[in-house]
RNA sequence: GGGCGAAUAGCUCAGCUGGUCAGAGCACCUGCCUUACACGCAGGGUGUCGGGGGUUCGAGUCCCUCUUCGCCCA
């Protein structure tokens, strides 16, 4: 059978009879383009704001915002995890009867996208500045245009149900007026500003970045020591340390602490810059750290933003030496800095020039190798320059504290929690926010100057004359908006703010839970909850759900460049989108990084197509023995009429519903805020997967569906209530993994008796404990002993039978006895001796087993078996065997009566921790007896 | 330099508010084409829960400390 999975080609005999109507494989590929097809035309995703209860109708809504990929980008598989979380989110609401919203759309991501189209100009040898603003702005709306929003047609490829009539776009008209009318509100509110001061400029991009564009990356640089002699006194001098000494250019002074005694002789003085001989006063300035390097510290102000802070307390000048393309020249009050045969020179080759120049002279006294942190672009990886500059700014403070407060009283909750403390942090130290952009791309910065009296003010409408002088010679800023700055609003801006009226905004905001990487938490998720407040009153969501990334079997990163990568797309060919979502979701522990293994698709991806087709075949079973004739619904079966088996699959189905809605919810705090106790409980997504899969493979599969075999054989009554069971337990099964395999569960689902065209399992009901009406059709015994119910006896006793068998090496096929000793138990066996027999090919007899060589198995329902094994058991080993078994008990049952004999535990341990502890030791201690009698029967 | 977190089976990880919690999946070994499924079925085991100390009647589970690793921020 060929690696990847044909589903065209013809059953591969097992001795099954062949159905060509029913093949033992799924053919997830035809099936995913019909089902999406179909959901999509039956439009099951599309939400209507009219039916929420917040607009009057009876449905909770439940929103989901995407976080917008950007608008040039390819499905990776990071997008792939991200967005099966949200689908698997928005799609249990759905069949709990939330009214879905799962809103998507794109950023266009102005800094990225720029970049993508500068570098198609490149290949064509031109720069944006050869083609001009307007028209490189009209090329790149042309290329976004053209290959944009792919990604959202990639999304439908592994089952995302968002609601595509609501795709948005960051640029579009009117997320675009939205991004106006909040510059503009804060313009009003007084909380943006024009601030001169150092930024992180990318000399590559062209363009300032906030604080969080300019990533640090670890590394390994030099330390200078500089000697800077005294003006008047060559002979004296301090020394200085700088891991920049290209900057020493634009130095205004030198700093030492204030208490530093080793320089306290020098503040006040005057020292000669090296190479250029300009004078620079020596201050004292707390900022300065002793211990750092030599203790003093040369000033730079317009090339640090720390030594800025220290020039504006001082009073000092701050030339610019650095151009925006990153050389050297005098660029702002600098004249006379730069000498001739530096000036052009790129940063680091001045770097290397200034340093052999001041080795030259003598100024060089040590290099040291020096690990430290440099910043880079975040979108291009330069090294960032810091440079001083004007750009507009958002006061953040006022802004942060009700987005501390939410997180801090409960309004949103982040999970995992330890994100809530890197959050406050943040927070507590939050600094204004750069959000101008020296780029095209974006929203251009909505504030005129007048030519005529240089009035500047920032207007929702383009202005035609000036508010003030009444001229018409009005320039627009030429800066646009940092991308982050649209992304922002995008919980508000998407539902129609600034139209407070809007439908969608009424109905579906405030959103409920936002998934996304924890490294975009400061960029978007934090800004957004400010947003939220500022421009809404209050949090766009309570829940924050930040996962892991997608990493490789190093541990690195997914990444193009890297080449560890794995091609979503691929996966859903080869494996089914199915499979691709299980691996997913199974595999995700809250927070967790997934680890996939790019040149083993098999090993990650095999488990998840093997479970769909699991699921198939088990719906293959049921739709060939059930048939098509209708069946009962459950709930008019009379309860007397239920096996075991029956009431224990029952047992198990409610046991996984709660299981799953334990993992899953609460999906909402119940009065607005999240009390304690409930802040980092649900969304265990694994936790869900893996009850849900356990209930459908180890429970109905394995035993259920086995034990219903013989039933469905004979027509009658009982017939027709195994029936009803198995296809009640399948139909529940298969709704409890939709939300995680849609594909292969709709197409079984569509399959059942009883389904009728038109009606979608993706549109049906979640189960629920709640609506079942035979509960009080339990099993009479259950939880009477470890065991659980009457049914676990009959399975307990088939487990042991096969271990004996295996132990014994009895060959499969050979149908052997069982011999159970009288005893209430043992009625339960005779009842059940044709699942015994089907499943452990073993008759049941009651009474003392024949003489002769036997296995035997004490069961912890105190239960006797003896298995006559003539000719395959030896005594000595059967005794031997018998004996580690009691030898374990034994020493368990010892570690339990010390405890019990111990005043402090039964003074102090909880009553019912006792009570447990005492039960358990009567279970035990009557087990133990039964075994040492059977040992001292039969070995003497 | 500041903040946060993690160290549990060969691998990836569960173990919530201390009392069968020493688990799951994968991998591995053995035997099976037992008529839904070999993408399957049955059976099988390995851990001084990173080291040390402490609290407690009782600690992977709480506290301290050391070691190693990771993330965020400056």
């Amino acid at each position: 059978m060929s690696q990847l999975n044909d589903a065209a080609a013809p059953d591969e005999g097992t001795g099954a009879a062949a159905h060509p109507e029913f093949p033992t494989h799924f053919d997830f590929r035809s099936a995913e383009t019909t089902l999406s097809e179909a959901w999509e035309a039956a439009r099951l995703f599309r939400a209507e704001a009219a039916r929420t209860t917040r607009a009057g109708g009876e449905r909770d809504p439940f929103t989901i915002l995407i976080p917008p990929p950007n608008v040039t980008a390819v499905l990776h598989v990071g997008h792939g995890l991200n967005n099966t979380v949200q689908d698997v989110l928005i799609r249990w609401r759905r069949m709990v009867g939330d009214e879905a919203l799962w809103l998507p759309g794109t950023d266009h991501a102005g800094i990225a996208t720029q970049n993508v189209v500068e570098k198609i100009l490149a290949t064509e040898g031109k720069t944006r500045f050869d083609v001009g603003r307007e028209a490189f702005v009209e090329r790149t709306e042309a290329f976004v245009e053209e290959t944009g929003g792919l990604i959202l047609k990639q999304l439908r490829a592994i089952g995302a149900s968002a609601d595509w009539s609501r795709t948005a776009y960051t640029f579009s008209p009117a997320l675009s007026r939205a991004v106006r009318e909040a510059f503009v509100r804060l313009h009003e509110r007084g909380l943006v500003y024009r601030g001169h001061r150092v930024i992180h400029w990318c000399p590559r991009c062209l363009t300032s970045l906030s604080d969080e564009e300019a990533e640090f990356h670890d590394s390994v640089g030099k330390l200078y020591h500089i000697r800077y002699a005294l003006a008047d006194d060559a002979s004296q001098g301090l020394t200085i340390a700088t891991t920049r000494p290209e900057t020493l250019l634009a130095d205004v002074a030198v700093a030492v602490h204030p208490d530093d005694a080793r320089y306290a002789a020098f503040v006040g003085r005057t020292v000669a810059l090296p190479l250029t001989g300009i004078a620079l006063p020596v201050i004292a300035d707390a900022y300065v750290e002793r211990a750092f390097g030599t203790g003093a510290l040369k000033i730079t102000p317009a090339h640090d933003a720390n030594d800025f802070d220290v020039g504006k307390r001082h009073g000092l000048a701050m030339p610019v030496v650095i151009s925006p393309e990153g050389r050297m020249g005098e660029i702002v009050d600098a004249a006379g800095r730069v000498p001739a045969e530096l000036r052009g020179l790129d940063r680091f080759d001045a770097r290397r020039r200034i340093v052999q120049q001041l080795e030259a002279s003598g100024a060089l006294v040590k290099v040291e190798t020096h690990a430290h942190s440099v910043r880079h672009c975040y979108r291009c990886d330069t090294v960032v320059e810091p440079r001083l500059s004007d750009q507009w700014f958002v006061r953040m403070a006022p802004l942060a504290e009700p987005a501390l407060a939410a997180v801090k009283d409960g309004a949103v909750r982040l999970l995992p929690e330890k994100w809530e403390k890197v959050y406050i942090n943040w927070l507590e130290g939050i600094r204004d926010w750069n959000i101008s952009r020296q780029l095209w791309w974006g929203h251009r910065v909505p504030v005129w100057t007048c030519g005529d009296c240089g009035h500047a003010d920032a207007h929702r409408e383009d202005p035609t004359a000036c508010g003030t002088c009444g001229g018409t010679k009005l320039e627009q800023d030429p800066d646009v908006f940092d991308t982050w700055f649209s992304s922002w609003l995008w919980p508000i801006s998407t539902l129609g703010w600034p139209d407070e009226e809007s439908e969608d905004l009424k109905a579906f905001f405030p959103s409920d839970v936002l998934v996304t990487a924890p490294d975009i938490l400061f960029f978007w998720v934090a800004r957004m909850i400010m947003a939220g407040y500022a421009f809404m009153g209050r949090a766009p969501f309570h829940s924050v759900y930040l996962h892991g990334t997608v990493r490789d079997m190093k541990h690195r990163k997914m990444s193009k460049s890297l080449g560890n990568g794995i091609d979503p797309l691929d996966v859903v060919e080869r494996y089914g989108a199915d499979a691709l979502r299980w691996t997913l979701i199974q595999g995700m522990g809250l927070g967790v990084d997934v680890m996939l293994d790019p040149d083993d698709l098999d090993k990650s991806f095999a488990p998840g197509r093997n479970f769909a087709t699991k699921l198939w075949n088990i719906g293959r079973f049921i739709l060939l023995q059930v048939g098509e004739d209708p069946v009962t619904p459950l709930a008019q079966v009379d309860a007397a009429a239920f096996t075991l088996a029956d009431r224990w699959i029952l047992g198990r189905l409610d046991a996984a519903i709660a299981e799953c809605d334990a993992a899953l919810g609460p999906a909402r705090p119940r009065a607005g805020h999240w009390p304690p106790a409930d802040r980092q409980v649900g969304l265990r997504l694994d936790a869900y997967a893996e009850a849900a899969r356990r209930f459908v493979w180890n429970e109905l599969a394995d035993w259920y569906v086995e034990a219903v075999k013989a039933r469905l054989a004979e027509r009658g009554a009982d017939r027709e209530v195994a029936r009803a069971v198995l296809v009640h337990m399948f139909d529940q099964g298969l709704r409890l993994l939709h939300p995680i395999m849609p594909f292969v569960t709709e197409a079984l689902w569509q399959r059942l008796p009883g389904a009728t065209p038109g009606r979608f399992l993706a549109a049906s009901r979640w189960p629920s404990t709640a609506r079942t009406d035979w509960r009080g059709a339990r099993d009479s015994r259950g939880g009477a002993h470890t065991g659980g119910s009457e049914f676990d006896v009959v399975r307990e006793a088939i487990d042991a039978i096969r271990r004996l068998r295996s132990e014994y090496a009895v060959t499969p096929g050979q149908t052997i006895r069982t011999y159970v000793a009288k005893g209430d138990g043992g009625a339960v066996l005779v009842e059940n001796a044709a699942l015994v027999h089907r499943l452990a090919r073993s008759e049941v007899h009651v009474g003392a087993a024949p003489a002769g060589a036997a296995a035997h198995a004490v069961l912890p329902s105190g239960l006797e078996l003896a298995l006559p094994l003539e000719g395959m058991v030896d005594l000595e080993k059967e005794c031997a065997r018998l004996r580690v078994e009691l030898a374990g008990l034994a020493r368990q049952l010892g570690a339990l009566r010390g405890r019990l004999a111990n005043e402090q535990f039964t003074a102090r341990a909880p009553a019912e921790v006792v009570e447990g502890e005492r039960a358990k030791e009567r279970e035990w201690s009557a087990r133990a007896e039964q075994l040492s009698a059977k040992v001292a029967e039969l070995c003497g």
